[in-house]
DNA sequence: TGTCCACTGGAACGTACGGCTT
DNA sequence: AAGCCGTACGTTCCAGTGGACA
């Protein structure tokens, strides 16, 4: 038994651990090395560059998908652009906002006002008050503005592009201050939603983020992990499957860095010394589990209902059921619950919902002489569902539910 | 060959709500 | 405080339909 604990304790008290430093695998952490963007960081350091000179840049339109180093890029060059400002002594206000955190136009306005020093409260005062404001402390402050909005088409697919119209317009008024506009976008066809405008001014200058590959991947990863870990904490084997696997799905390397990070912390809590690709696979699975449950647990109540009448079904092996028996489940469910069901159109354009972010398969059959319809299955694992279901307070009574209606024969399944 | 099922999915409209505007 | 407006979410209505079956 001596034995045994000495050992045991033994291999605590020499466990090095894993991390080195945690921070570094973190979303918002912005590395001195950013591996294969050397050209895009050039570009914008280019673009950027009369601002030293005391001149407005162009504006400049940044798009590529998520995790491409889009927003690590321009932070990148916007930090250096700073310092040599400092150093030379030429005054630059750069701003930097994530539209999708800030959501609408008056914060993202009161946030440009706090930028630059000026009092907003934060509610209260009319939008075009705020714009006001925002002009008269900039014509104060005698400056150059760079604003670079992230997420742009966030904000403009849910409130208009009326402040980037207001923003691209706003030099014509100024005459002791000038801004210049850096706007990122993940969606590629975000252009088709602005105003010509506003996309001829905001798109002075364009510039696309390609996806990375695996190999590329593999640098970044690579990069961090010696940052981020012990010396010889991450194998080559882990590596080269966390890379492949983020390649895999659209080049992202912050899906990449993520599913490192909680890697990592599998094999730390599991008291490996290493991190071996065993630990990289369980990670994908987690992930994928969380993101999965995340999205069932937010559902809005009758889309839940409508899932779980799919697993009620599935449960009792009827695993292409039709519209009109989930409809049916699922005015048993409401009855049970108490709550009125919706009508037979909506659940329709539920399942058709559903199907459209992968919680559910659905696809358009004719079954001739007993009509046309949709066939409808799982798209994700029961369990996680159930796991969901079980915890809601509102429909945890509802996992173990014997559906009536399939008591009755059924009229006709295929 | 025509019928007819069990829906699909478009369209118009009703209602609630949050946030801007006055 | 009250009106206004856009959006989200539903309802009602209905024309349309692929193909098994008589």
């Amino acid at each position: 038994m001596d034995d045994v604990l000495e050992s045991l304790f033994n291999r605590f008290i020499n466990y090095a651990g894993i991390f080195k430093d945690r921070e570094v695998l973190r979303h918002d952490y912005l590395p001195n090395q950013l591996p294969h963007r050397e050209d895009q960081i050039r570009h914008v350091g280019e673009i950027v560059a009369p601002l030293l000179k005391g001149c407005r840049c162009s504006n400049l339109f940044i798009y590529g998908k998520t995790g491409t180093g889009k927003t690590a890029v321009t932070k990148y060059v916007l930090r250096k652009l700073i310092l040599k400002a400092e150093e030379i002594g030429v005054k630059i206000n750069a701003l930097y906002i994530n539209c999708r955190f800030a959501g609408t136009e008056y914060r993202i306005l009161s946030q440009l006002c706090e930028g630059l020093g000026a009092n907003v409260p934060f509610t209260g005062l009319a939008l075009s008050e705020v714009f006001d404001r925002f002009r008269d402390t900039l014509e104060f402050n005698k400056t150059l503005l760079l604003v670079v909005l992230d997420e742009i088409d966030a904000l403009v697919k849910a409130k208009g592009d009326n402040i980037l119209y207001e923003l691209t317009r706003i030099n014509e008024t100024l005459t002791k201050s000038r801004v210049s506009i850096i706007g990122i976008s993940n969606d590629l066809r975000f252009k088709e939603w602005l105003d010509p405008r506003v996309l001829s001014s905001l798109s002075e200058e364009e510039l696309v983020f390609r996806p990375y590959n695996a190999s590329e991947l593999k640098d970044i990863l690579a990069e961090r992990a010696k940052l981020a870990f012990v010396e010889g904490a991450l194998t080559e084997g882990a590596l080269s499957l966390c890379a492949a696997l983020a390649a895999a799905e659209h080049g992202d390397a912050r899906r990449a860095i993520d599913l490192l990070r909680v890697a990592a912390e599998i094999a730390e809590r599991k008291g490996d010394s290493k991190i071996l690709e065993k630990h990289i696979r369980e990670a994908e699975k987690r992930i994928e589990h969380d993101r999965v449950a995340y999205a069932v647990k937010n559902l809005p109540l009758h889309s839940k209902l409508v899932l779980h009448s799919v697993y009620l079904l599935a449960r009792a092996n009827v695993n292409n059921a039709i519209t009109g028996d989930i409809y049916e489940v699922y005015m048993e469910l409401c009855d049970e619950i108490g709550i009125t069901p919706l009508t037979q159109r909506r659940i329709s354009s539920i399942i058709s919902e559903l199907d459209s972010v992968g919680l559910l398969n659905a696809r358009v059959v004719s079954l001739g002489r007993y009509g046309r319809t949709k066939k409808i299955r799982l798209g994700i694992n029961r369990m996680v569902i159930r796991e969901v279901f079980s915890n809601d307070g509102r429909l945890g009574s509802l996992v173990n539910y014997e559906p009536k209606c399939l008591a009755r024969p059924p009229n006709h399944r295929h």
